[in-house]
DNA sequence: GAGTTAATTAACCAGTAGGTTATATTGGCA
DNA sequence: TGCCAATATAACCTACTGGTTAATTAACTC
């Protein structure tokens, strides 16, 4: 049995599980409505395992309504992935910078081909 | 195959390789010294597996130098996987806000027992 | 060149993940 | 009561993961 942290990580890590997600952070749906998308890719049942795998990981909540599931995201429970990341994200923003100061640094020197390189990359 | 962001969430969901990020956040190591806490718990070939995983994922690079490997984080592959969390950092911020809120409802309406609690929890 | 250190590769194994089809459960409705 | 809809469970299959031990590669050192 993982950790829950590492349950999380690996409920993230498959693209049909983040796409659920994304649908969503749009709103609270039930099972069947969040499965209509991948209903011609995958069966009923492989969509109502992702639920579950979703929900064990504390990123998501269901609710009973008569015979259907109403299915909430759980913002808390992104609060600890986002924090193990946002050591890295520090790092990304000096990574940042650096390429900053690198652009800056061949600006200072620069001629009209270094300028229009740049000019492109925006 | 999986997609890129997959492989880096895939990536993330094991704690030996997470307790690797951390070191490495700290600073560049050889894979025998980031493997150094790990070999009373498992093998060398194992730690070799989890940096080529870590590797592939590009959180991670490698340069040789003679015998050795020196290992780096990459700041930026860690990029998209906070890009992906950020739509949802949203939603943490207005739930903890709530918390926030309803932390202040109670204290207004205070008795000391659940002022002691609240105090417990810091 | 022989030995040593650092790291990887090969071959293997057990357990888990992600899918399937078929079956069961649960609740509204005629 | 009997049927339909929404969802879940069971049983199964294949492929991948995370570990093992043994062997290999590559570069330094004497």
């Amino acid at each position: 049995m993982l950790d829950q942290l590492s349950q999380k990580f690996a409920a993230l890590a498959d693209p049909t599980r983040r796409a659920m997600l994304t649908r969503l952070s749009k709103g609270q749906a039930s099972v069947s409505e969040v499965a209509k998308p991948f209903l011609k890719r995958m069966s009923m049942p492989a969509v109502t395992k992702h639920m579950k795998v979703l929900e064990r990981a504390g990123l998501v909540t269901k609710t009973k309504d008569a015979q259907r599931r109403l299915c909430d995201l759980n913002p808390d429970g992104f609060k600890d992935t986002v924090a193990f990341l946002e050591k890295y994200r520090q790092l990304c923003e000096e990574s940042l910078d650096r390429l900053g100061e690198y652009l800056e640094s061949i600006t200072n020197q620069s001629n009209q081909a270094n300028r229009k390189k740049t000019d492109d990359r925006q």
